[in-house]
DNA sequence: AACTTGTCCTGTCATGCCGTCAGCTTACCG
DNA sequence: CGGTAAGCTGACGGCATGACAGGACAAGTT
């Protein structure tokens, strides 16, 4: 059992106190959404969930431990990843259909946690180990699975042996998620949306097997 | 001119007054680098640089605003990158030699300016416009020079021409900003730093030509 | 040296958020 | 119905914010 969800001063929280908890959470979430990272305060979330700033501090030590909870039910959800890698065939024809539905499936998950993740990638970079396994553990959910494809490929000899898979496998999956994070930027390079998908898929299909990808 | 440096209030700043809030933007990338954005105080800085809150708001409107005119500074180095790409051969060998050295240069620079990056990347991506731009003018500084490259080879025939070269460019500017912005998880991957100029090198060589690096 | 002018800095104050605690209310159970 | 634990909040000291007025200072003028 992950033990019941307590309260900062140590009592168990029941049913009433986890539907305040919940929907403490949920207004921190949307307000993530809504305003920069800096500026969400504790006595805005606490409003909105119209309980008071005291509420919050007895289930959470502080904004940034509410957000790590969040985060962290979020990178529960990111198994479902491993399933646009695992198990999927990288030869000819469908090693294409597999690279377009990697990139749509991690783009896609991107976009629906846009918010949280945003600050999850600031607080890897800033360096709390906290929010950096976070990353690593939905970054993980596809690159363990690409690394393990790129092998396979490498032992069958259809891919470039001097590679690292881990490196290459870590580089495909920074590159989506750079696409992924910015797809603001590149509609202001004039580049539409829809091209994302045709310009970053052979990129991974390259990667991965080192061949031009067929048309 | 870009005009005469001013506080907050209207009027112009002599010297000592230029230095002094020179000093409080030193201090402040200072802290930045040593400390999560959102407890950056403007009374740490203050102290830090030996004077009073009430000075730092006669130069700058607020933490942000002060932010932004590091990163204007920033901004304004990287037209250095551009040397990285313009003139630069990709045909053979040399090719290699350009994505080497443009990989090296841009992963040198981001980690040289790694906390107001951060910073930016951050504001950019929760949708404010000066700070967007600010991304955009760095990444541009490499992205349309590259850019131009691929227009370039695809002319002469050298590169796929179905691929959109801006979304190409866009792409591999992303990889570079985001395996910059991550070199800490590469190592968790056990992806040694070395072995990230070896990857990243030959996906950019593919990127751009379409073909597989040359030995 | 006294005076003037404009720059520069800070003490102080009102305001608002933070984070804690004591104590009140509510729900559940025997 | 009374006991017990959960749930909530008003209130408070502490600190950051941001505005202002006034004092310190440098440099030039008479």
């Amino acid at each position: 059992m992950t033990g019941q969800v307590r309260t900062v001063d140590g009592r168990v929280a029941g049913r009433r106190g986890q539907e305040t908890r919940q929907k403490l959470l949920d207004c921190l979430r949307e307000m993530l959404s809504t305003s920069p990272y800096r500026d969400v305060k504790v006595i805005d979330v606490a409003r909105m969930a119209g309980t008071s700033p005291a509420t919050f501090y007895q289930y959470f030590p502080d904004v940034e431990g509410a957000v790590l909870e969040i985060a962290e039910e979020m990178a529960k959800d990111s198994v479902e990843l491993k399933e646009l890698v695992d198990g999927k065939s990288w030869a000819g024809k469908s090693g294409t259909t597999t690279s377009e539905e990697l990139v749509d499936g991690f783009l896609a998950f991107w976009r629906k946690n846009d918010a949280i993740l945003r600050v999850v990638t600031l607080g890897a970079a800033e360096g709390d180990k906290r929010f950096f396994k976070i990353r690593m553990t939905v970054l993980n959910s596809v690159a363990k699975p690409l690394a393990d494809a790129v092998k396979d490929l490498q032992a069958k000899g259809q891919a470039d042996r001097a590679q690292d898979a881990a490196a290459v496998a870590g580089s495909l999956i920074s590159l989506l998620a750079s696409a992924a994070e910015h797809q603001k930027a590149f509609t202001s390079w004039g580049v539409k949306i829809k091209d994302l998908k045709p310009t970053l898929a052979p990129l991974v299909y390259l990667g991965v097997t080192g061949k031009k990808a067929p048309k």
